[in-house]
DNA sequence: GCATTTGCCTAAAGGGTTTAGGCAAATGCC
DNA sequence: GGCATTTGCCTAAACCCTTTAGGCAAATGC
């Protein structure tokens, strides 16, 4: 029989299509080999089970989501920066839901150690040193950024802001902008 | 053979001690009829399905958070009333992780329109009221706390925050307070 | 006390995960 | 090019979760 050129990587990039297709949590190997027209048991020989597929699915995530946020915050700086940052992350989790949603899976330490997730918070950082924050608040804020922007995502993404007006799009400017006078009013420059 | 006395009710909330200790996406009809030392297909008398009882677990849980919310906002206002906010919903998803995870199901609008959701909505209004904001401000300002509470809650039950200084709850508390300045300066209240 | 309803049962089918063992295609070596 | 080894995909089978169908016995109602 003709082989199916299967490799983890081919795997992973399938899983997280699937993924913002069906939901992270429909990601499934039968779904995958049925993608490849192949037997599931086949899949085993690239991956030791179906959690290192869910693990392979968010370090692709956290991966294309850095990059992502990376390249719009090269050049900007300030309130620039933390928007350009803001609507990178908000844009990333509406076009690809599913992988967003792999993204937040919990990594095991050394897992999350040497993922992508490392950069989010070295970018998280180099935004703030627009505001000139010391520690602790600066670190105090770090956490703030994250919680804004990933819980003002995940509620949009599950839809509780649909259903009324204003736009999310109008309350997630209004959140950057206070976000921004709030940090500046916490910063040590006078 | 004797009974088992299964009702929806005691199904629903031995779902939501299951939800705590093994994880809201662990909760299934095989592990609650291990509980009640029952055969599967008995639940089945009780619940539609599966999607039942995680709807109902969603719901409980929403009911029992809004009352702890309810009961800590009772006498107080201003930034009083949002730090007691605040601290009631981190509390409840420390003590009860599985049942916050089972809030944050996704409900079909109908369902949601008669869910304790709305109780949820009003209070954050009602906090609100001690800022003095206008539309659609004080929509955007809805939305904003309810994405940094959630936010954070779920980036530290993630973890998030575990092996890193200063404490979860210090970052809390300084959340709360920027979040009291940031609200009082978007007041019509000169 | 008897008929009806209700609650839990067995049985079975369908789908996902995982392991063991086999055969054929690809690869490497002379 | 021919042969041995490795690799990739296969079949088979076990186990778990969900769901439906049909049966029997306990509880309930008159």
């Amino acid at each position: 029989m003709a082989r199916a050129g299967l490799t983890p990587e081919r795997l992973t990039l399938a899983g997280a299509e699937l993924a913002d297709e069906v939901g992270f949590d429909q990601v499934t190997l039968s779904a995958l080999a049925r993608r490849f027209d192949v037997k599931v048991a086949s899949l085993y020989s690239h991956l030791k089970n179906s959690q290192e597929l869910r693990t392979r699915i968010a370090l692709f995530a956290l991966e294309e989501l850095a990059d992502r946020v990376a390249d719009a915050l090269a050049g900007r700086a300030g309130k620039d920066a933390l928007a350009a940052f803001a609507d990178a992350y908000r844009d990333y989790a509406r076009e690809h839901p599913g992988r967003y949603d792999a993204a937040r899976l919990r990594l095991d330490p050394e897992t999350a150690a040497a993922s992508a997730g490392v950069r989010h918070a070295q970018m998280t950082r180099a935004i703030l040193r627009g505001y000139d924050l010391a520690e602790p608040d600066q670190t105090h804020a770090v956490r703030m950024l994250g919680s804004v922007f990933h819980g003002y995502v995940s509620l949009e993404l599950a839809g509780g802001f649909e259903h009324s007006a204003p736009d999310a799009r109008e309350s997630w400017a209004w959140v950057v902008d206070s976000l921004d006078t709030l940090l500046r009013n916490r910063g040590t420059t006078p």
